[in-house]
DNA sequence: GTCTGGTTCGAACGCTCGATCGGTCAACCT
DNA sequence: AGGTTGACCGATCGAGCGTTCGAACCAGAC
């Protein structure tokens, strides 16, 4: 192993990143099985023994993409929810960073949440860590927002958790970036959604704001 | 075409859903394109070819899994509306059949929510009709709770849709059954989380049971 | 016994896939 | 000028894929 270690030049990981953009899309396209390194090759422009110089897996590829798309995800989040107290503002905005990074990434987003099982022995088992890391994180705030309101005990934190991340990654099965509802509404839609429920609670909660 | 007409005898028909059945589970645990004939053939303990007799190809076996599974979950929904009128217990209706169906079913339902994308052609439109008729069926009813309680617009019927579909399917990426929370229990969970949300409103709402 | 037609099978075809290997070529260092 | 190295490519390998085809099996009817 380490036959070709990383140079980590600039170059070099630019041109890494573009292949993995465009990988992205074609595993979001045909899924990662139905997709081959050849399509990637005709789509970058690059030969296909070419492309094993930057990783050297179709796995490592699948792995990479996902890995970099979930840890970007996490680490705007972290830096978002900095000097943010309020549990109910932190719970707003996972779902405004979330649903966004979404909907500006669909490619990658798509084949973490649909590629997963794609991913094997070692390679399932990083994404695995990082997906409780980032599920932790969330059923974390889920309890302070319990805590700090009325919130009964509808359901247990995890099948919360659980139904708040299936809400927000279902996106991809039918929402497209551009239509009719624009990013945040929808993001704001859905964290009500989950805060208050469909048929909504009298007054309480945050941004009074609301018009069409 | 029709050179080998479903003769529709009942022992056709049994081993017919026989292998429907452990197709399902291939498709549900290695993906469509993953999972290949030979796996089948190997499982049900019929020779490759012998397979050829009950479906003219791959994609067609895909196809009829998903239009029976998903015929059944609309046929046993009819069946339990009737009689119901308050929309709230419709809804509650719907919640509880999907998630039940899902539970019991796990294989068929995540190849179904899974994979639609691996459809082609004149089998992904079928598949895409009849998900239109469910999802139609379910927006009509949310549209019937929100005349008929003080449900505001928290978002618009599509996007609530959207939500809820997203909480019952997303069960196939974290739900066990026989796990701790039994499936009755999970879906009415699901029900008033949708509902109420997370935080949940005063009282309203109908079955007073709570208690762990 | 033999005919018939629904059912099953072994063997093979053509194709695409992920991955490898030896080689080329410009850029840089000494 | 000679040598090293990072970046890239054409050709190819072996494996597995979906599908086909003709032959065999095996009830029950005659």
């Amino acid at each position: 192993m380490a036959e070709h270690a990383p140079p980590a030049s600039p170059e070099h990981e630019e041109k890494l990143e573009r292949l993995l953009g465009i990988a992205a899309e074609i595993f979001a396209e045909k899924g990662y099985h139905a997709a081959s390194i050849r399509d990637l090759s005709k789509r970058a422009g690059v030969s296909l023994s070419g492309l094993y110089y930057y990783f050297h897996s179709k796995q490592e590829l699948l792995l990479m993409i996902q890995e970099r798309s979930l840890r970007k995800v996490m680490d705007e989040l972290s830096r978002k929810l900095e000097g943010v107290d309020r549990p109910e503002e932190k719970l707003r905005t996972l779902v405004h960073n979330h649903v966004g990074f979404f909907a500006e990434n669909m490619a990658a987003m798509r084949v973490i949440t649909h590629e997963y099982d794609a991913l094997e022995g070692e390679c399932r088992a990083r994404m695995r860590q990082l997906r409780r890391e980032y599920s932790n994180l969330c059923q974390e705030i889920l309890r302070e927002v319990r805590r700090f309101t009325s919130a009964g005990d509808v359901a247990p934190l995890n099948v919360a958790t659980s139904a708040l991340f299936g809400m927000m990654n279902w996106i991809y099965a039918w929402y497209t970036p551009g239509s009719n509802v624009p990013v945040e509404r929808l993001a704001e839609h859905l964290y009500r959604l989950f805060t208050g429920g469909f048929i909504g609670h009298p007054s309480t909660s945050s941004a009074g704001r609301k018009a069409g």
